[in-house]
DNA sequence: GCCAACGTTGGC
DNA sequence: GCCAACGTTGGC
């Protein structure tokens, strides 16, 4: 118990939202920044993901959740990298933009806002909750 | 398409 | 160990 909250970054041109759904689960691996890597590690089965479309959207899309804890990266030929197993739970009702996001002072201190390059990062339960109710979506 | 922010690399 | 150069991310 005690879930931690997390959000993920991702180019819908890359992997969007439909993808993921699509598939299943996937495997989150290509992380190459060691904060979003620290984070990965942090990660326990059960813990709940907002998955964000970066770029293009730009918003908040769906909701998932962690089905295989941090294991070296099989996309990394050197270097010391972890990936994670996630799977989509369900999408948001509404979509909740960056715009959104931006506009509303609750969530000043988000990392999303203040370390916008950071692609896997920790959310707080209040935070999430949030997100949630903006989504009007319940998990 | 531009550029600010920021992380990494490599010369010294 | 410093820092300039460079590459990448991601919002605008």
């Amino acid at each position: 118990m005690n879930k931690s909250h997390w959000l993920v970054k991702q180019e819908p041109d890359s992997y969007p939202w439909s993808a993921f759904v699509k598939d299943g689960q996937t495997e989150w691996d290509g992380v190459r920044n060691y904060q979003a890597r620290n984070n990965l590690r942090a990660m326990k089965n059960g813990d709940l993901v907002l998955y964000y479309h970066s770029v293009k959207g730009k918003e908040v899309v769906g909701i998932a959740t962690v089905i295989r804890e941090a294991y070296p990266d099989p996309s990394a030929t050197k270097g010391d990298w972890s990936a994670v197993d996630i799977k989509p739970i369900k999408p948001l009702r509404n979509a909740v933009s960056l715009e959104t996001i931006k506009s509303d002072e609750r969530f000043s201190e988000i990392p999303l806002l203040k370390h916008s390059r950071l692609s896997v990062m920790p959310i707080t339960p209040s935070h999430f909750d949030l997100i949630l109710e903006l989504g009007q979506t319940s998990v």
